[in-house]
RNA sequence: GGGCUCAUAGCUCAGUUGGUUAGAGCGCACCCCUGAUAAGGGUGAGGUCGCAAGUUCGAAUCUCGCUGGGCCCA
């Protein structure tokens, strides 16, 4: 007879496949999911439900994304789809960032390839198909990683409709009085007359007139220096036209310096550089009179060394040992140090040079020289005036303009600002950010200290590519409009006609008939020409979209639940959206922020084409499967570096395929099941099981609610590899396979198998979404079921009442005993291995002797389990000191079933005698 | 140079308020199974907790310094 085919063993049909092949499942899935839309599905299924609210942060659209881009949207996907399954709407607006320089750029290069030199409205066309072009490519990109958001309406910055919006942001903080004019530091070109961007400098060689000044003590009101004539600190610096400038000295406040005496003078310079000085200016008989920290120096003014005007010390932590005299020459209007210091000083930003270079009559006797002349001009001046130590040729790198490859310097231009001062704005900021919830908690100390220390925020740039700022100015007067009717007629163009037309149409076409300036009541009128920092516009983003004012679909949200970024995005993201939304609804856009670190290579070094270690996302998807990187992402611990390589990625499809085939055979027993057929009495061992899952669930939904998807994972995986492969799926074998198929024996066995299988996809399923989208479509399959997408179903977790009865319970108290002895006979077994050629530990009997306790404990199973679970013939035990022996099995081995046990015995079957147990006969009906 | 931060087995991570021989999984080695089979089981090797000093009866855990990464700023 053939005893195999009266087995019931797992069907490979009625379970997933072994073998994921997820670069071709996971797209298939993506169809069905697309098919279903499945983002609106699961919208419905949670009509009624509590909103949690994720608002995300856009992308920037001027190429494919990188693995960044990637594991951040695979993590605000962790969170929404667990959260989904937590019960709660999650609804996700997309968003992407197209402003700004980086397309521009990308633009432009692509017209200089072609020699065209664009209209602004040519450049705008062009950046908006790049940014459309890379929004597509994006949302494909993310879509393949198994995303859920809203698709089809994601927000994006260059909409029409939300640069409308952008301006009306624009409109509540002028209103609101946060919007003022100022004068700024720009890096200029003087021969193209513009302003020009980081990325548009480089350095070359460069040969200045370096100098040394000095500058009197004019006031001391410490009296530090009491009694001592003719004290004077020193200066150097390689601009000296920019000496008309000065507004201050700036010393490092825990530095020392030192008053020289040299004949009858007294300077006072760093410590650390007086020989350096002492060679550069010829020094000879020096004493040190006096040495005192820099910190000493605040409040004390010298005199500018050729305008009547102090110059008064302040404190810089930029100041050097290496140059100079440790006393910085500082020109608000010539240095973004300088300007942010004089800033801190209350200084003003004098307008000393005009666009082409030349001096202003605010620089006084050197009006309508051009700066490069200047520097001649001011050596001769302060020589003349006997403030000149020295001056030389100096050597160094300085800025250039990369399209004309000429220098560039430092000029005060007029800027648009967002005062942080005006009405507590600051203050009211950092109250806010103590209410947040941020993950990890330092995230506050980090953007407390930027708030704490961020000067006012310059909102303007001199670009063609972004929203352009709505301000109209009196055709003669040149007064600006802060008007909210003015700037509402802007948004209202724009909404129809896009931000070119701001460009394009002219103010009278824009306002409304009529209108009257509100200050002159001039009614002519020329607009702004900068547009508004791309900072701006994402700072926007929590208005624009959680208002709902844009599309109807967004919803009134804010604040938003959540916020997800990495954490370069304390002083991006977070910064600007607490800005606006603090200043216009004076509260903070979100509830939480949680921050993720940065992807480095697998020796935790950035990735780079020069290193040639750059893990494409999309690659890896294709390659190992969207799932198993998204294990990455869980698996890793993104508070801090992200580590990831071939290697990596590897050993974490080792784990998912662990999983997978636990799962595998838990589906595989479930065929002629059906969950709801009255619900069996379970077996203790499916019990155990059922419980064991019940506190993984409790523990994995709140490691979720803690965005700790690592350990999640974790706890899956052991449970995978310990619970289920190493006990429970050995243990529940023998009788899926052996009794008959109807059992009360197995029908408990395949409950507990239904159980687990259908909690742990659904504790997979916010991480390895694919795969369980997979398994639970197989599982019902199987059982004869249909089913909705497993993303819509919710995590079954355990009241306390329920999870008080499983600790401490009867049964796992009994279970846990067991495996500790499990332990013990697995280990002595491995010694006992090899002697009376035993090599399977079915072949013998155990002995096991041990204290009362455990006797006890082992007594409450029967014998036959026993011997199931400790995977041995048979087992004796006995009270005594701890020993555990084996003996080889005096019991035949059942044809059938492969047990060795005493009730196996002889049966003539089909005119064949055999050996047979009592349960096998009774399942085939012997 | 400044702010924030990280450093535990080859790899990814756990290690509560400082307290017995520092844990898990992956990988690796050897063995078993061949009725989860390009699976499954068992056992084992592998760490001076980045380095150095200090506090303490006792430190992976606290303090300081150093080295090396990361983000932001300069």
């Amino acid at each position: 007879m053939d005893f195999k085919s009266t087995l019931h063993l797992p069907d490979a049909e009625a379970t997933i496949p072994m073998k994921a092949n997820l670069p071709s499942l996971e797209p298939a899935i993506q169809e069905t999911w697309k098919k279903g839309s499945i983002y609106n599905t699961i919208q419905k299924s949670r009509a009624t439900a509590p909103v949690y609210v994720y608002h995300d942060g856009p992308p920037y659209t001027n190429s494919p994304i990188h693995l960044g881009t990637a594991m951040n949207k695979i993590l605000k996907d962790f969170c929404v789809k667990s959260r989904t399954m937590m019960g709660y709407r999650v609804p996700f607006v997309p968003g992407f960032d197209n402003h700004g320089l980086p397309i521009e750029q990308a633009v432009m290069k692509k017209f200089a390839e072609k020699k065209i030199t664009p209209t602004i409205p040519e450049l705008r066309q062009a950046c908006r198909e790049h940014a459309a072009h890379y929004l597509g490519v994006q949302t494909e990109q993310f879509k393949r990683l198994g995303v859920f958001a809203m698709w089809d309406l994601p927000y994006t910055t260059m909409e029409f409709k939300f640069e409308a919006e952008i301006v009306r942001v624009f409109k509540r903080l002028s209103e609101g009085g946060y919007v003022y004019k100022g004068l700024r530091p720009t890096l200029w070109s003087p021969t193209s007359r513009t302003a020009l961007a980081d990325t548009e400098i480089e350095y070359h060689d460069h040969v200045s007139k370096a100098i040394y000044v000095r500058f009197p003590l004019l006031d001391d009101p410490n009296q530090l220096f009491e009694g001592i004539p003719n004290v004077f600190t020193i200066i150097w610096t390689t601009t000296p036209w920019t000496i008309p400038a000065n507004l201050a000295c700036a010393f490092h406040p825990e530095f020392n310096y030192d008053l020289v005496k040299v004949g009858q003078n007294h300077y006072l310079v760093l410590q650390d550089l007086v020989p350096k000085i002492s060679e550069a200016l010829g020094w000879e008989d020096i004493e040190v009179v006096k040495t005192m920290e820099g910190i000493n120096f605040e409040n004390m003014t010298f005199k500018h060394p050729i305008f009547d005007r102090p110059s008064i010390a302040v404190m810089a932590t930029y100041v050097t040992t290496e140059d100079g005299t440790g006393v910085v020459h500082t020109a608000p209007s010539h240095g973004r140090d300088d300007f942010f210091t004089g800033q801190a000083y209350g200084l003003p930003v004098p307008n000393t040079v005009d666009e082409k270079g030349v001096l202003t009559h605010e620089a006084g006797e050197f009006e309508g020289t051009f700066y490069k002349k200047c520097d001649e001009v001011v050596v001769d001046r302060l020589s003349e005036l006997g403030m000149l130590l020295k001056a030389y040729d100096y050597s160094h790198s300085y800025p250039y303009a990369e399209r004309d490859g000429q220098p560039i310097i430092y000029r005060a231009t007029e800027q648009w600002f967002v005062s942080l001062e005006h009405d507590d704005l600051r203050s009211r900021m950092l109250a806010s950010i103590q209410k947040v919830e941020w993950h990890p908690a330092q995230g506050q100390t980090r953007i407390e200290s930027m708030i704490r220390n961020r000067p006012d925020w310059c909102i303007s740039r001199q670009r063609p590519w972004g929203v352009g700022i709505p301000i109209f100015y009196g055709a003669k007067s040149r007064i600006p409009v802060l008007d909210a009717v003015a700037i509402e007629s802007v948004a209202q163009l724009i909404e129809k006609e896009g931000s070119d037309a701001w460009f394009i149409k002219d103010a009278s076409d824009i306002l409304p008939k009529g209108y009257q300036h509100p200050e002159t009541g001039e009614t002519e009128f020329t607009k702004e020409t900068d547009v508004l920092d791309v900072w701006f516009d994402s700072g926007s983003t929590s208005m624009c979209v959680l208002e709902g004012n844009v599309h109807a679909e967004w919803g009134e949200t804010l604040p938003a639940d959540l916020y997800l970024e990495g954490s370069d995005q304390h002083r991006g993201w977070f910064n600007s959206s607490l800005i606006l939304s603090q200043a216009i609804r004076d509260q903070a856009p979100y509830k939480a922020v949680v921050t993720h670190g940065f992807v480095t290579d697998g020796e935790g070094r950035k990735m780079s084409k020069r290193l040639g270690n750059v893990i494409d996302p999309v690659v890896a998807s294709d390659q190992y499967g969207a799932d198993v990187l998204r294990y990455w992402v869980a698996g890793t611990d993104y508070v801090n570096d992200v580590p990831c390589s071939d290697a990596i990625l590897k050993q974490f499809g080792e784990s998912y395929r662990n999983v997978r085939n636990a799962m595998r055979f838990l589906i595989g027993n479930l065929k002629g099941f059906n969950p709801s057929m009255a619900p069996a009495k379970l077996e203790e061992l499916d019990e155990w099981l059922v419980e064991q899952v019940d506190l993984l669930v409790d523990d994995c939904v709140s490691s979720y609610e803690g965005f700790d998807f690592g350990a999640v994972m974790t706890s899956v995986h052991n449970f995978c590899r310990q619970q289920l492969s190493a006990f429970y799926s050995d243990a529940i074998k023998d009788f899926m396979y052996c009794d008959r198929e109807d059992s009360v024996r197995r029908r408990s066995g395949q409950q507990a198998c239904y159980y687990a299988a259908k909690t742990l996809t659904q504790l997979v399923a916010p991480v390895l979404a694919h795969t369980a989208e997979e398994t639970w479509t197989k599982m019902h399959e199987t059982m004869g079921l249909t089913n909705e997408s497993i993303h819509t179903s919710v995590f079954a977790r355990p009241d306390s009442s329920r999870l008080q009865e499983i600790e401490g319970s009867d049964i796992q108290v009994r279970f846990a005993e067991l495996q500790s002895v499990r332990q013990e006979v697995n280990g002595a077994f491995e010694l006992h291995k090899g002697t009376d050629g035993i090599k399977n530990s079915q072949e013998v009997v155990v002995y096991i002797t041990t204290d009362q306790d455990t006797f006890d404990v082992l007594e409450t199973f029967s014998r036959a389990d026993l011997a199931n679970y400790l995977k041995v013939s048979w087992v004796e035990y006995f009270v005594g000191d701890s020993e555990v022996r084996f003996e080889r099995s005096p019991y035949y081995e059942c044809v059938r079933s492969r047990i060795r046990r005493p009730d196996v015995s002889e049966i003539e079957v089909d005119g064949e005698k055999v050996y047979l147990s009592q349960r096998d006969r009774e399942a085939i009906g012997l």
